[in-house]
DNA sequence: CTGTTAGCGCGTTCAC
DNA sequence: GTGAACGCGCTAACAG
């Protein structure tokens, strides 16, 4: 970032005003047709780009959106990027991402520096979803869209999956299946995913009148790790499941290596279903029935939704909007009752 | 971004002059302790945040680095960002993102967006290792540092894997469990892992004296589909390969895949070892075999190096660095060579 | 210790 | 059609 040429440099290259400059570089048109030549040749000559920081000073924009997730190495958040960034990309925006690694405290941070650097609007999955540790972000007035966890303390643009529903499909497809002792691996009950599919789960139970033991109930925290030892745990039970229904697709990697690990056997001694679809599940034995959902779709929509708001959109002012995309059953062969 | 509170409304609020404001806020010290806290009382009344914006106008760096990647859905690459990050946000730098989906058009638009936004430098896997598409990050004198791809046209900070010897441990490894006839699906030929597994195997199979037929020999692209496909070719070839080297993570999923759709059996019929690990490895029967790298160390390295670069660090100037970190085999026993 | 002021590079009136 | 000049918010001399 050292001796660029400027648009000054440009215009006296060009014998041209500043001004001018400016109009051509940004197809204002009423520059005649041989200036505009000759100016263009000039930056051509200089290798002259536009500083964008200039510019985002008076126009008082970034052209740049902030994106948050909880973290970046769970697969289902690059598939989402890769949707916001698609669409990002075409409306001309720039993505800066951080991955806050469930942490209230680093999201914050983040956010401070993305109001600090004036970004236009933020994408988030939030860690926290009560959310007063966005305050700045209203302060600062920067819309925000929440994808896949509320919040609670704003009215914001959100797009959610029909997570109890998703559950519910699950474990209703365990039911069909005359499966009657249904164990829950649960996310963090202060999200949203986490909440809602337990919803769905106890939903279902219900719906067909079957207990719920509270030993089915495993607390994890969507991470590989606690889906490895809650599994183990639910080997103890005093009435053993037969089936299990995993709220992430983290925790089912890990429960199904327990599973293998205690050779506690897939598809014959416990039936297994997860919420997300991952690479692994068509190559356990048997492949595993997944709930799954459109993630690309959740990061264009989330995008465009940030989008209007950006561009205060007078359609959309004043109202908070709610998006529920719909997941579906990918039903394989995990889920099999067969011998016991 | 609108009517925020300036440095001059702290000023005039705390009775002092946007000097001094300045001071506290970038705290250079010299300051009596109560006009420091009345400062400090009215940025708090006031919420005042600074604008990075014109901070970085004046101060000629953005505290921003710039990342390019080909595929953010290859799970081999948000580990890297995620070493990238850890030690970016440790260093006060913001990270912006983008995926070129391997498009050398692409990222000269993201190439040409970040030196608009003067970024400070950049962290790239380049969709063209040839490089002269760079050219503009070079002209606005931005450091530049190459992960897993090497770039020709430019001396820049180098990042890589040691793909031969990765290459030539695993195939080396097949040989020695009597494998005679090993196919190799090898990536684009001009990007260096591509090429450089391939040598690898070359070398193995030279050392040892192997022959290797051409229709061993598949060209992918590193997506699953080409795994798959080539595999199936494979399975048609006069003389049948005993064993496969797969040179990338995806592709080894499409391999296998297509392994179990033609009930060509693995560790039985055909012995497998892939380069890169992934989720799947233990959960197919038997379990792959694969060549693994520390991945987030590579994103902390490159960061490191692009770090010292952008300090201007007297010690490191005008010297092109190139690191190659060592891979190392994780045997699992989809190798072991049993009845043909 | 604190204040004044000159830019940083650009977009935008408002004249010409 | 084109140009001159102001100001965006801040930092960095330089004065006091």
């Amino acid at each position: 970032m050292t001796n660029k040429p400027t648009i000054q440099d440009v215009a006296k290259k060009a014998n041209v005003s500043v001004a001018t400059v400016s109009r051509v570089i940004n197809e204002q048109g009423g520059v005649r047709k041989p200036t505009e030549e000759r100016i263009k040749q000039a930056i051509k000559e200089l290798r002259y780009v536009r500083n964008a920081v200039a510019r985002s000073m008076v126009r008082k924009e970034t052209k740049t959106i902030g994106v948050i997730i909880p973290d970046i190495c769970n697969p289902f958040f690059p598939e989402i990027i890769a949707g916001i960034e698609r669409k990002a990309i075409g409306a001309d925006y720039s993505t800066t991402l951080s991955s806050s690694n469930e942490s209230k405290k680093i999201e914050s941070k983040i956010i401070q520096s993305f109001v600090e650097r004036g970004i236009d609007g933020v994408i988030i999955t939030t860690a926290d979803e009560n959310g007063e540790h966005l305050q700045p972000l209203f302060d600062a007035n920067i819309p925000v869209v929440a994808v896949d966890r509320a919040i609670k303390h704003f009215d914001v643009d959100t797009v959610l999956t029909g997570n109890r529903e998703g559950a519910y499909e699950a474990v209703r497809h365990l039911i069909m299946q005359k499966h009657e002792k249904i164990a829950i691996i649960r996310g963090p009950q202060d999200t949203t995913p986490g909440l809602e599919r337990y919803k769905g789960y106890c939903q279902a139970m219900e719906e067909y009148g079957l207990p719920i033991k509270e030993e089915w109930i495993c607390d994890g925290d969507f991470m590989e790790d606690s889906g490895y030892e809650l599994t183990k745990k639910l080997s103890t039970c005093k009435e053993m499941p037969t089936a299990i229904f995993s709220s992430n697709n983290l925790m089912s990697i890990g429960a199904i290596k327990a599973l293998y690990d205690m050779s506690w056997v897939l598809g014959k001694e416990v039936s297994f279903v997860g919420f997300d679809d991952i690479d692994i599940a068509t190559f356990t034995n048997p492949p595993l029935t997944v709930v799954s959902r459109p993630m690309r779709n959740l990061g264009e929509l989330a995008f465009q939704l940030l989008f209007e708001r950006m561009k205060q959109d007078p359609l959309v002012k004043n109202q908070k909007r709610e998006f529920i995309v719909t997941p579906h059953l990918i039903v394989r062969q995990s889920c099999k009752r067969s011998v016991y």
